[in-house]
DNA sequence: CGTTTTTGACCGGCGC
DNA sequence: GCGCCGGTCAAAAACG
C-alpha cells in the first residue's frame, strides 16, 4: 500500500518569502496544518486500503454468484429441454447494476462455439464496443431487419490468424444493453484483463459526461485508448493523481482551509512588512 | 506512416 | 431466376 500513501504536505516552508524573524504563531499554525496533512494522509491510505479490500471481496462474490448462476441456468435448460425440446441462443436478461459490470457468458446451446454476453451501458451512448481483454478489429457494421440500431462485426486482431469473431448489437428490449456474440476460439494466450469495461464508459469518459465513482474508473478513464491491462497492472500512479488532484479540488474548495491559507500567507507578508517597518 | 474505422459494394444462402 | 438479407471485403478516411 506504499504505492498509494501520498505525501499531501503542503510544505510551505518552501515558499520563498523573506524570513526576518520567527512567527511562533505562524510557525505554530504550519506544525499543527502538517499535523492535520499527516493525519490526513494516513486516513486516506487507510480508504484505500479498505477500498482495495472491499473491491477484491466484490468481485470475489460476483465471481462466486456468476458461477452459481451458471449451474442454476444449466439445471433450468437441462430440465426444460427434457421436456419441450427447445433450442437455440438463450441469452442472460435480468443484468442487474452489479452484474451488468461483469461479463455473463452464456453459451449458445445450438452452437457450442458460440455464445453471447450482455453489457450495460449507458442510456445515451451509441457506442458499440465492449471490452473483454481482447483487441478487436471492427471490420463491418449493418444495420439488420429485426432491430433498428446497426450490428458491428469485429475480428479478433491479437493474432493474425485468430478466428474468432465477435457481433455487437444494442438489445432490442433494452437499448442500454449491448448484446455481443462471440463466434470461435482464441488461439492465443488471454491478456491480463478479465473485468468487462463498457468501452461506451470510455468514450464518454472522454467527453467528460461519466460520473467518476471508483479509482479503476479513473484508470480506465486516464487511458481511454488502453482497452487491456485493466486489473492487474493497476496504474497506481493514475490513482495516486487521481486523489492528489481530488485533494487539492476538495482543499480549494474548502472555506475553512482557503481562509486558514489566505490569513497564514497574509499574515507572514503583513508580519515581514510589519517587522521590516519595525526595524 | 502504420493501424484502425467507416461505409458502400459485393457475395452467398434462403425463400418464393 | 429474383429479391431479400446477413455477413464480408476493401478502398478511403481518420487517427495516433
Amino acid at each position: 500500500m506504499e504505492s498509494t500513501c501520498i505525501d499531501t504536505s503542503l510544505n510551505l516552508s518552501n515558499l520563498n518569502l523573506p524570513y526576518t524573524y520567527k512567527d511562533e504563531v505562524l510557525v505554530e499554525e504550519l506544525q499543527r496544518l502538517s499535523c492535520e496533512n499527516r493525519r490526513l494522509s494516513e486516513t486516506l491510505t487507510n480508504m484505500c486500503e479498505s477500498y482495495e479490500a472491499m473491491q477484491k471481496q466484490l468481485s470475489q462474490l460476483i465471481m462466486k454468484q456468476n458461477l452459481e448462476n451458471q449451474t442454476q441456468r444449466k439445471r433450468k435448460f437441462e430440465s426444460e429441454s427434457c421436456m419441450n425440446m427447445f433450442g437455440g441462443v438463450r441469452e442472460c436478461s435480468n443484468v442487474s447494476d452489479e452484474e451488468s459490470l461483469m461479463k455473463r457468458p452464456c453459451r449458445d446451446v445450438s452452437s457450442p462455439k458460440a455464445y453471447k454476453v450482455l453489457v450495460k451501458t449507458e442510456a445515451s451512448s451509441n457506442s458499440l464496443y465492449v471490452m473483454d481483454g481482447y483487441q478487436w478489429r471492427k471490420y463491418g457494421q449493418k444495420v439488420t431487419r429485426d432491430n433498428p440500431s446497426p450490428r458491428a462485426y469485429f475480428r479478433c486482431s491479437k493474432a493474425p490468424n485468430c478466428p474468432v469473431k465477435k457481433k455487437v448489437q444494442k438489445s432490442l428490449e433494452d437499448p442500454t444493453i449491448l448484446v455481443a456474440t462471440y463466434e470461435g476460439e482464441h488461439n492465443h494466450d488471454h491478456e491480463k484483463a478479465e473485468i468487462s469495461m463498457i468501452s461506451s464508459q470510455c468514450e464518454e469518459a472522454r467527453l467528460g459526461s461519466v460520473h467518476v465513482s471508483s479509482p479503476k474508473q479513473i484508470m480506465e478513464m486516464t487511458s481511454p485508448t488502453m482497452r487491456l491491462n485493466l486489473v492487474d497492472n493497476v496504474p497506481k500512479s493514475s490513482i495516486q493523481q487521481f486523489l492528489v488532484q481530488q485533494m487539492a479540488t476538495s482543499l480549494t474548495n474548502d472555506p475553512n482551509f482557503t481562509t486558514a491559507l489566505a490569513n497564514a500567507i497574509s499574515g507572514r507578508i503583513i508580519g515581514n512588512a510589519s517587522n521590516k517597518a519595525r526595524f
